[in-house]
DNA sequence: CGGTAAGTTGAGATCGTTCAACTCCAGTGG
DNA sequence: CCACTGGAGTTGAACGATCTCAACTTACCG
């Protein structure tokens, strides 16, 4: 089993949540955010997770001396909030970067529900799995890839999550600035910047601004490097 | 809150199973395992999830180019396989550095046994919302560490996981290689050995090969860096 | 129409890597 | 019993990727 198998199958786990299907068994609330608003920041009690209907967000997890780290961009079909489980508050922020939509999912009630959904309870275990697995897929990129690859495969990572979602590969439009790239990428931003330049210089890219054209998946997918099939990334 | 409190907080959730009372609601199985003994390979139907009664093993992400990226080291009292809850397959391997001795929790048989033991559940849950935070403290020690900085924080993690189970932290036995550190902390076995060399030079720790001495846990706080309260870690 | 935040680009400094030599130790077989 | 062998660890020196510092441009907001 190949980690592209296993990683990137495009979550069925979580996209493949009927939030709807909970609302007799469980009290989900919507919730809606506008850009720059805060889903929860670090500290806050944690009492629900948070299934994301639409928009684009992102988490973070704040260390006690200032230092933050972000940890995902959830989109559609993400559930976030997971990290808080059994931590009693949220270790980081989660922060609107596009109008959202959200459904709250109360903690443990939902591990209630799971009794009269039965399905539910697997599929809670296996969004986790998959949120372990993406984190662990991280770490190697970070761990293995140079700066120009990680950043390929970061654009990758979306392409495919848009794609996943419907929508096409061949475009990107980055809500988040070159900073939260770079802290995502342990990398610089100015260094983000040098590699998107040499990607466009490449061909492999047409960047302007936040705009990203993608014309050809397969040399995104060389410039990630070796790691051609090791994964997408998320929540 | 802080991370030090959601985080570091001795893991209650997996150190707080009690194995034996699950026998009557789920076959579990015990299994022993030598220095070398691989416990699942990367690729392996994944159909059990372990906990650690005694030892220490080596659990890393294997990609299918061959780059391998070390996920943890767990020792006794965590739970081993939580990420490929979902996958239907192993997606790295876990190795004994130790003798071992294992418990098989079927899956997704433990699932079905949370109606017997309603606060199985809970603690499943929690179980693997620590490892989230552990993979995301993680991340941000190496995003913004220093070698010689993550290599103290990579000690004392384990001189407070060691305390946890009520062992001295002043004395650590290192089971795993340089290459191994190196890897699981992103960096090269000889980086790792000059920064225990350092870190010995400045009296920090007394390092003979893998013997390690810890007279004062503060001065291994400090050279672990702004992050002083970040977390330890594990599985 | 300033003012500010975000992004880009260059040049030099720095930290970790790379390559290489050497030591130490355990296991093996003469 | 001891020389041999190979893995693990240590250390040095030079290189190179990324960071740092700084200047400049662009876009957006009041």
């Amino acid at each position: 089993m190949k980690l592209a198998d296993t990683v990137a199958p495009i979550r069925p786990a979580t996209a493949a949540f009927d939030v709807d299907a909970l609302a007799p068994h469980l009290p989900t609330t919507r919730r809606r955010l506008r850009t720059g608003q805060h889903l929860y920041r670090a500290g806050q009690a944690f009492h629900a997770l948070y299934f994301v209907h639409a928009g684009f967000l992102r988490t973070s997890l704040v260390a006690d001396d200032g230092r933050e780290q972000v940890t995902g961009f959830p989109m559609r079909g993400d559930l976030v909030g997971c990290d808080a489980i059994g931590a009693g508050a949220h270790i980081g922020d989660a922060i609107a970067l596009d109008t959202c939509e959200i459904v709250e999912l109360a903690y443990p009630a939902v591990l209630d529900a799971c009794r009269g959904v039965p399905a539910l309870h697997g599929m809670l275990a296996e969004a986790m799995g998959a949120e372990l697995r993406r984190d662990r897929a991280r770490l190697l990129a970070l761990a293995t890839l140079s700066a120009e690859q990680r950043v390929a495969w970061f654009l990758r990572g979306l392409a495919r999550r848009q794609r996943a979602l419907g929508y096409s590969a061949h475009h990107l439009c980055l809500r988040m600035s070159r900073v939260d790239i770079g802290n995502y990428l342990a990398l610089k931003h100015e260094t983000v910047t040098r590699a998107l330049s040499h990607l466009d210089a490449d061909g492999v890219i047409a960047v302007e601004r936040r705009e990203v054209r993608i014309p050809c998946v397969e040399r995104l997918d060389a410039a990630a490097g070796a790691g051609a099939a090791v994964a997408s990334r998320a929540a």
